[in-house]
RNA sequence: GGUUCCGUAGCUCAGCUGGAUAGAGCAACUGCCUUCUAAGCAGUAGGUCCUGCGUUCGAAUCGCAGCGGAAUCACCA
């Protein structure tokens, strides 16, 4: 790439001209600012000490001696100490001629054989259907599997359904109490749903059991154990772990409800898994572990039996791995899914996309692999996602302030719906066709305002302006891959061909050359949004391309173009621009329709 | 209280390993559809980059301190 030859070129120049030695992935080459001319920029201030000369004629004499170098360049230009390069049109036009036709443009293909990395995302509670915070974990879990497999990772994407425990127990009880039999069928609510249903009756008659008793004058701690119906929770738990036929029977009943429920959601939002594992099949898991890290002298036992880990040498404190009666906690059973995931895949890296609410928990759980001898413990890596606020504060589910996923996905659909009717553009669709079309405009808007938001950072969810069109959003690409296509269909009409060799034009124009260099970024992009891990920057990449596009293709002819030759080349700019659109709308999960 | 993360325009967000006069969108205002999709384009206005000190030729970016916000510090998951 032309990057790498300018910073070789710059770093050779160096050398003969002053022996100055650096390597060159240090030289400082970033894209010349647009009020400037040229398109590379070196910054030449880290070499005039050692050059002993002023940077502006450090900066010259490095600009004669790489355009000399480097057949790309066709100029340089100098102030203070910034070296403009100009490269020559030719390049950019052999670029995109050379990559018109690669519908997997800026994509690495994956490599089955690789070691695969391993993302869990969404795992879920099975005791109440998903909401905003679970969308932001499945888009994001999603893209970032899409994104690192664009760069070529066997990924494997992995479920780990919470379906056991305590909530569950509670669902299941006041279903038993309060439920009069009711089920999906009858009453005609999405399972998950139905389940969410009785955990909230569940709660409501806890709490008000509560009060009863501190009314009595009982501690409210006190009364929190003592309630009744916590009590029978409690040993409903306890027989669900010894097996207990009927409470078997009826967990696997509600489970099945809440899974039909998940999937339901899951495909809307366009999300899927490789393999699901289930916490019940898992919670066992670790125990051998601990008892391998006791003989190893890294876990040490108290005198009450229980198992910890001492972390204080890495100013943390201890942390419990076996209660006093020897049943496990969600660390062990964390390391214990590790190690499983690890050996069933065979993994290279573990990822896991889980909320910063638990930053301490993968930090701990990474300490202790690596304790415990496992040198793939510093590959695991913690997608700490910050959390999604409403304007007015926190979801809170005592509140009523909780967003539930399908009625978000829902209004999404009809606001897409009101505003396709709208423009009017699509009136010859048929239902079927119009019906996907509001849907993954819809899906745009919803994952292009959730995806394109820094990860690490805590992000406003606004509803008014999540359902928004215009601007910075989803349909705004989804509407410039659309326009794009439709050119490019009727230039096929035209009987233009992707695959006809082309002439260098005269000179590109600005507005091409900004759309080539957008396009030119794009392998560098992914690769750096994968390191990153960071669908943020494929998202702000994706609306920049588009946004360079629209003002191109505002006051630049195109099938209009009488020139054949530079119509051509116009139409290939325009046909890489739309595969640019959909691989990195494709990685945020997004659709890239034909028309809307 | 300890630890971690965040703090950029009225609002929501970009700003890559330090580099030129800090950028978008929304909201406000002005123009542009008999011509390839106006869900668009062009423009005006809007900033103590939380504060201070330090490192540097150069700091929104790195370091320290403080302020503000969030999370976490369970024999819960």
């Amino acid at each position: 790439m032309i990057e790498q030859n300018l910073q070789q070129a710059v770093a050779g120049a160096l050398k003969r001209l002053y022996g100055i030695e650096v390597s060159p992935d240090t030289v400082v080459l970033q894209a010349t600012k647009k009020e400037f001319v040229g398109d590379y920029t070196v910054v030449v201030f880290p070499y005039v000490k050692q050059a002993r000369k002023s940077p502006e004629q450090v900066a010259n004499e490095l600009g004669a001696a790489v355009k000399e170098t480097v057949a790309e360049v066709a100029d340089f230009n100098v102030i203070k100490g910034f070296l403009n390069f100009s490269v020559d049109d030719a390049y950019w036009v052999r670029f995109v001629s050379d990559e018109a036709a690669d519908p997997d443009f800026g994509i690495t293909k994956p490599n089955p054989s690789a070691s695969p990395v391993v993302v869990e995302y969404s795992s879920p509670n099975t005791n109440k259907p998903l909401h905003l915070g679970h969308i932001r974990n499945n888009l994001l879990g999603w893209s970032v599997s899409e994104l690192l497999a664009a760069n070529g990772a066997n990924v494997k994407k992995v479920n780990l359904v919470n379906d056991r425990g305590i909530h569950i127990c509670k669902s299941m009880l006041a279903w038993l109490r309060y439920g009069n039999g009711e089920t999906p069928e009858s009453s005609g609510m999405k399972g998950d749903h139905l389940v969410g249903k009785y955990y909230v009756e569940f709660d409501k008659h806890y709490k008000e059991e509560v009060s009863q008793l501190t009314a009595q004058g009982m501690d409210e701690e006190e009364a929190k154990k003592q309630a009744p119906l916590m009590v029978e929770a409690q040993q409903m738990l306890k027989r669900w772990e010894e097996g207990d036929p009927e409470i078997r029977d009826l967990w696997t009943k509600m489970n099945g409800w809440v899974y039909a429920g998940f999937d339901e959601t899951y495909r809307k939002m366009g999300v899927g898994f490789d393999k699901i594992y289930y916490e019940s099949n898992t919670y066992l898991l670790g125990k051998e572990l601990v008892q391998k890290g006791l003989d190893m002298g890294v876990l040490f036992r108290k005198d009450d039996g229980s198992v910890w880990c001492d972390l204080t040498a890495d100013g943390l404190d201890q942390k419990l791995l076996l209660r006093r009666d020897g049943t496990s906690v969600y660390m062990t059973q964390d390391l214990g899914t590790a190690l499983l995931r690890h050996n069933d895949f065979g993994a290279e890296q573990l990822i896991y996309v889980v909320g910063n609410e638990q930053d301490y928990h993968f930090k701990v759980l990474k300490l202790i692999l690596g304790k415990l001898g496992f040198g793939w413990a510093d590959k695991v890596y913690h997608l700490s996602y910050g959390m999604v606020e409403l304007p007015n504060g926190k979801m809170k589910s005592r509140e009523g302030t909780v967003v539930d996923a399908d009625d978000l996905i829902a209004e999404m659909e009809v606001t897409a719906e009101e505003m396709c009717r709208d423009h009017g553009k699509n009136d010859d669709m048929t239902p079927e066709q119009l019906k996907e079309l509001y849907h993954d405009l819809a899906m745009g808007a919803l994952k292009y305002f959730i995806l394109k938001v820094d990860p690490v950072k805590n992000m406003l969810f606004n509803p008014a302006e999540s359902i928004d069109f215009n601007g910075n959003t989803g349909p705004f690409i989804q509407y410039t891959h659309a326009r794009i296509r439709s050119i490019v269909r009727k230039a096929e009409e035209q009987g233009v061909s992707l695959t006809a060799s082309l002439a260098a034009p005269a000179a590109l124009t600005d507005k091409e050359r900004a759309v080539v260099k957008s396009l030119h970024d794009l392998p560098a992009t992914l690769s750096a949004a994968a390191a990153n891990y960071s669908p943020a920057m494929v998202a702000n990449y994706a609306y920049d391309l588009a946004k360079n596009f629209n003002s191109f293709y505002q006051d630049t002819p195109i099938l209009r173009e009488t020139d054949a030759n530079l119509r051509l080349f116009r139409v290939k700019l325009c046909a890489l621009v739309s595969v640019a659109l959909k691989n990195t709308l494709r990685i945020l999960g997004i659709v890239a329709p034909e028309r809307m």
